[in-house]
DNA sequence: TGTGTTTATGCAACGAATTGCATATTCTGA
DNA sequence: TCAGAATATGCAATTCGTTGCATAAACACA
């Protein structure tokens, strides 16, 4: 699994609260591996019973205290490993496809709808990756984590685009399909 | 969930076995929703509880009985119902991403293997796809059902084709970055 | 003064998915 | 003739992921 590999990642950046860290997925590894805050706290309660995470409370008066996480070095470790080894294909599962699949038996409307919808959040999603990249990535910053981040964000980009394009051309298809009056 | 709709809408093409349904998922409706035969085995049960496929043994000699599994009209009706409903977007979850986000503390070249892995896996895939296109999806027929199977064809392989171009664009920039001396 | 949002953490229950095992027979090739 | 692949089904255990709930205080706004 490589959800505690990508909480390691992250505190290899900075030392981080379970708040932090859920904020940091909301943000921008998440773009590329979903976690919920529930699924980071237990987690990390997995990370530090393996020792690759220390974790300090800190006082702060008012707010609740914040758990503060440091990688340590057998964390770090941890990640060489990881990284060493290939990983797996990502699993598809897209119901989209799946009503395409059984176009013959679902409501034409309510699929042109779906898309649009589809459309939109893929939409949303790549003017997301764009102000990011304008933001951070457009300046001289070399450093491998960065030109790493700087990487996926592009793929990311060519990612959505291209989506959006055939999601597109799904939608002319199937306009055609009702005109054509099948 | 749709896995259930997803075995249904097989089983409106035609009546299956357990054995069929993992085969159909591991050639054709899998490539957008995956499954293994456990996960359908179990998905079985529940539809049966529910009324929504109705299961009978045809004896064989020899070769275990096959138990032949047949969408009801309740199972028709709860596949519209799916179909009327918007979808949540496909969650990403990919590892290679994540490597690249820890570009600073994984192995470079490991790191290389697995792009060429993955491109390789990619272009399987899409050769897999333009095969079954030019056997089953060249020809004449109009019918919705063929339709939609032949748009999400066409889908998969935009997808697959983007996807190998910007996985080498990623290669490119790591040697490059390489090279550079980073 | 109260309502809602943000910060901050976590349990409990359930549902989904994976992994490993188990059984039993036919057919193919070495 | 013997090994192994393909056919055919399924249980059990574990892990992963989601949903709903709970707490607790600061702060902004109306």
């Amino acid at each position: 699994m490589a959800l505690s590999e990508a909480i390691l990642v992250c505190l290899t950046d900075r030392p981080m609260s379970g708040y932090d860290l859920a904020k940091t997925f909301d943000a921008s590894i998440g773009f590329f591996w979903r976690a919920s805050h529930q699924q980071i706290y237990r987690e990390l309660g997995k990370l530090r019973e393996k020792g690759f995470v220390k974790s300090q409370e800190i006082a702060q008066s008012g707010k609740p205290n914040r758990i503060v996480h440091t990688i340590t070095p057998a964390g770090a470790e941890a990640v060489k490993v990881w990284s060493s080894k290939p990983g797996r294909m990502p699993s598809v599962k897209d119901e989209l496809f799946v009503k395409f699949y059984a176009l013959g038996s679902v409501d034409m409307d309510a699929l042109k709808d779906h898309l649009t919808i589809r459309i939109d959040q893929h939409q949303t999603k790549l003017s997301k990756y764009r102000k990011i990249q304008d933001r951070y990535y457009s300046g001289e910053d070399q450093s491998l984590n960065h030109a790493g981040k700087r990487i996926i964000l592009e793929m990311g980009i060519k990612e959505e685009t291209s989506r959006i394009e055939w999601l597109q051309a799904a939608m002319f298809e199937i306009t055609k399909l009702e005109q054509a009056g099948n």
